[in-house]
DNA sequence: GAGAATTAGTGTAAAAAATACACATTTAAA
DNA sequence: TTTAAATGTGTATTTTTTACACTAATTCTC
């Protein structure tokens, strides 16, 4: 244990699930590889971790090469390193996802990647290596956070409606959302400023406009509140036969 | 890309954080650590993950070497790779913790370690490298655990009362329930037989004991129930002043 | 500029869940 | 037989969640 040149030494890469919000989809940014293993195919964006890196710095350095965009949302979800997950020895990674607002996003030709494009979640189908899984489990995790978290605001632009606000949960809850009862909960934390300014050229009644405050947000949790979006819960409809 | 052995490799370890309840008490198992860095000194199990091995099995290894326990309650938590969290080079390190009944442990002089013991959680104070902080994040991880699927099995014999539940709750969430409530709660659920027998050897009343069923569970969540005990949400006391 | 189309925005009653709270019961020990 | 200690239970109140339908504001079309 003294030395650890002795010591058998893995490969060791950042993964990046990197989500975006487009109207009413779900979006995860895809590279086509540019080089073996699995050239030309679409991939999850990753790298090694350089030696005088950190982990958050490896993760937040493949966001930043890849669309040029800096101080992002960044989470650690999950560290894969099943043996043979890479053909070509012993390559142990770190899952992140990251979360951006999609219109602030410039594509820039990555050296890892030929080509990077945004893919409607619920379409990726087939990845290579093992980034289903943690596609899945950046997701799972995504879904638990956006509960639990007002991190839901960092897919959409400043300045957004209740509605698009609702599309984006209904988006990666996988479930719709009744209208009057999301508003209501959403409003009740006092977590927004009402702008009172409207949409504008749009071809019916325009929306108002809000904005997340994040010093809301500290007072919030610094008076010991929590946030929560219940998970919507099986019901046991099972009745007593009625007497008539 | 194409040469995996042409790139920076880190040294790469697990930490297990090993959980055990005791009567009252939610303990942690620590070592004394018998090398250099940090010789003598209080620290979490971890070792090396072998060219070999699954990073489950690697943590399943530290935890079966040092208490000989095999089949336990494992979750992975967090990496942890600061550039400088070892002094003697790079070491990337994955956390996780189990879960174990104390009373199934067997100490075994583990060769890293020239001791182990228990420690209650809340007295640790000071451990080396970044350890106090994968103790935290293991402890939190914990705390949501507990509450959302039935793992505060895995830390009671499979016979056990209702207040020893409670009082493993207790100490987990380190806030005190009130009896009827949790119970109510818990046996609405209907995870648990009812074994029709009661403690002995008490100086008192002796309580019924129960069982978990797995098979209960299962069945469960495929009816789409979800296991939660709720977070205590601090409440707003604010009042209206009354009129008279 | 009248009417149609479209989405925004709102309130309330009912059901379910969470909370607060106190005493009788059972056993072993003295 | 009494005492000590912990078990086990029920209900009323409050809070939260759910279900549900219409009016308001704007643009577009004719």
């Amino acid at each position: 244990m003294t030395d650890l040149n002795n010591f058998f030494k893995s490969a060791f890469t950042v993964d990046n699930v990197i989500f975006g919000f487009d109207e009413a989809d779900l979006k995860v940014l895809l590279i086509k590889r540019g080089e073996e293993p699995y050239k030309d195919t679409w991939a999850l964006p990753g790298y090694f971790v350089y030696p005088n890196e950190n982990l958050d710095e490896a993760a937040g350095r493949v966001l930043e090469e890849l669309t040029g965009l800096q101080n992002v949302f960044l989470e650690q979800v999950k560290t894969f390193g099943a043996v043979n997950r890479h053909p070509f020895g012993r390559v142990i990674t770190v899952a992140y996802f990251s979360l951006v607002k999609i219109n602030a996003y410039n594509v820039q030709a990555a050296s890892i990647a030929s080509d990077a494009e945004w893919h409607s979640v619920s379409d990726v189908k087939d990845l290579p290596f093992d980034h289903m899984e943690i596609l899945k489990a950046c997701f799972n995790r995504l879904k638990w956070s956006i509960r639990t978290r007002p991190v839901g605001f960092e897919l959409l632009p400043p300045k957004f409606t209740l509605t698009e606000l609702q599309h984006l949960y209904e988006a990666i809850l996988e479930t719709p959302l009744e209208k009057r009862n999301f508003r209501k909960k959403i409003l009740s934390m006092n977590l927004l400023i009402d702008l009172e300014e409207s949409q504008e050229g749009v071809a019916h009644r325009p929306a108002r406009l809000y904005q997340f405050d994040p010093e809301k947000y500290r007072q919030f949790l610094s008076e010991g509140f929590i946030f929560e979006l219940k998970e919507t819960k099986k019901r046991d409809n099972r009745r007593k036969l009625q007497e008539v």
